[in-house]
DNA sequence: TGCTACTATGGAACTAGTTCCATAACTACG
DNA sequence: CGTAGTTATGGAACTAGTTCCATAGTAGCA
């Protein structure tokens, strides 16, 4: 019976039996060992040919212990800032020959259950986590599961991380709309109990440097000035109506995000508010669209964090190099068409 | 020697061995097999938790050749209509417990490489095509590989595939801009000659049904109207600029994509070209910043065509369903305020 | 009481690679 | 010409699950 069943995908042993030669030889093939004669290695390969023997890497992954694949759990897949950081992990992932399995969280529930399970299943040599700060009981779980991960756009423990200051790029807009000559500057951004839950807190950063900064400049804190709802334009869209109402508006809106930023210009264009000229506006991200709409934002770099973050993680991987820490890369602002003094 | 090295993560036979049982035991009792009594299962389950051990699930996927993740090759991931397939993807894949593994495609040697290896890599269960046309040889490949795959957006051979018409959607785009009166209707689109490189056709069909309908309403069809260009804003923007600066420029722009309409859009303000007054623009997808620009456009369901796959693709995967058809998901013209009848 | 049928259990064989040890064959050198 | 060293090779053992066959135990029933 030297005869294969047609049915049944050939396997390491087939290619032996065929080409009359062990085993471990044409594993050694297969691995560019230089411990194969010419001669053997290309009888070998001609039989891997005749056969279309295609290595099991599921096999492969089971035997070697390793699986040449990476997790990242990114919540709101659909936000642009998400997704550029993403591209830029799959870029740096692709390069590598790894694979890239993506988990997409949109509620509480399941930022617990990826958080849960992602590290205890083997199925990924490394774990990426974006946008999210892990609990110390996960930070915990991830070391006894002996899972190395990298944050991004975080901050938790000791863990490796690529992220912004935040708080600096909150100042940053800020102090920019204060040299405008604005003073009544108010913020849109997410819920301030957002830590509790999803535990985001790039929101919660920004709206810090954005105090700290009216604070140092003898600017009045006014509460009413301070609006927080869900990450959408439409939430923005709210919030901004409710503020532009108010007996004293604002001249200027510090939006957490540029996604926030477009709520605040529709509310505008709602109200008939011409922007700048009556109301400044600035964002934070710089996502794609932020060009077209001629948004003043921050600009932090999104696909960069993704690349870094991945070569962070191959640190981690490559035995003997140590954890590398907390990385901070740089913002700065972006000065388009939305932002002006305001009007005397 | 009944102690555990501890640094090694316990296997079936430790707890096995630990409780006393067989290993077949342990293994009905992580699958729920009913052929294990009460009182066996209550001390396998104490000793698991004991042992603190978690199948791994690499050995599983080996033992069983299933891996319980689909693969999904998107070109330029980028693209905001993508990322909501995605979105749809990863909803319904990760409802049943399946993982996603994504390849991100931006270049042709990447999608040859991509529609190559994918498959013979048995490290997915089923694989997921956006956007893209496999070729007959790729096509004969899966079915050698016996890889299941299902078309997003695309249509090829007898493959299942989840797409909209988009002949009929160039016509539904076209009809309605000169139902409004227009007469001078420019095209703006992905290059022609796109098929026969990375394989997309959407642009070119939507181009078809734009051709046909100005033939339908016997209007001339002008050569000098028709431009085509890599896929973007800029590339748009720079058409447009052409266009409007022929000695009769259109009244009317058809985009083959939302993100082509803003450079469409961005060209006009350029040109302080008043939109709608003095042009119509008209795009594709209806996109999330679509509605935020008050953009009309032509609607397909991208969320639901990637959900719809993966069902498609559950189908393919349980032994005994016959293979779905290509499916066409249903379009409709969305009207907002960037058209207008032309300026008399 | 003996036969049948069914439940519960143990464990060998299997999945398809890698690793490593034993060994054969050949070369180099005293 | 024998011996040490190097190169090439074969194949058992290993990775951690699942599957399935054999078998022990037990209940039901004539």
């Amino acid at each position: 019976m030297e005869v294969d069943q047609r049915t049944m995908a050939a396997t390491i042993r087939d290619v032996a039996r065929v080409a009359g030669v062990g085993l471990g030889t044409v594993s050694r093939v297969l691995n560019n060992s230089p411990l194969v004669s010419a001669a053997t290695r290309q009888r070998v390969l001609s039989v891997i040919e005749e056969l279309r023997y295609s290595p099991s890497q599921i096999a492969r992954n089971f035997s070697l212990g390793r699986t040449r694949t990476i997790a990242a759990i990114a919540p709101f897949f659909t936000r642009p800032s998400v997704v550029e950081r993403l591209r830029g992990i799959e870029a740096t992932l692709a390069s590598e020959g790894y694979h890239l399995v993506v988990f997409n969280v949109e509620t509480v529930a399941r930022r617990d259950e990826c958080l849960r399970e992602v590290p205890r299943n083997d199925r990924a040599d490394g774990l990426l986590i974006i946008s999210l700060v892990p609990r110390p009981e996960e930070i915990r779980a991830f070391s006894e599961a002996s899972m190395p991960v990298v944050l991004i756009d975080a901050c938790a423990g000791n863990l490796s991380g690529v992220s912004i200051d935040d708080v600096a790029g909150g100042e940053l807009a800020t102090n920019y709309l204060i040299e405008l000559g604005h003073r009544r500057i108010a913020f849109v951004g997410d819920p301030l109990e957002d830590p509790l839950t999803f535990n985001f807190t790039s929101s919660y950063d920004r709206f810090a440097g954005y105090q700290r900064t009216l604070a140092a400049a003898g600017i009045p804190i006014r509460p009413e000035y301070h609006r927080h709802g869900l990450h959408g334009r439409y939430e923005a869209r709210v919030l901004t109506h409710e503020l532009l109402k108010l007996p004293d508006p604002p001249t200027a809106i510090f939006a957490a995000s540029d996604t926030q930023a477009m709520g605040v210009l529709e509310a505008a264009r709602d109200l008939e508010i011409p922007v700048p000229a009556a109301l400044s506006v600035i964002g934070f991200d710089d996502i794609d669209i932020a060009e077209h709409l001629g948004l003043t934002t921050v600009r932090q770099p999104l696909f960069e964090s993704g690349a870094r973050a991945v070569e962070l993680l191959f640190m981690l991987l490559s035995e003997g190099v140590s954890a590398p820490p907390a990385e901070r890369l740089a913002i700065d602002l972006v000065i388009r068409t939305t932002t002006a003094p305001p009007a005397a």
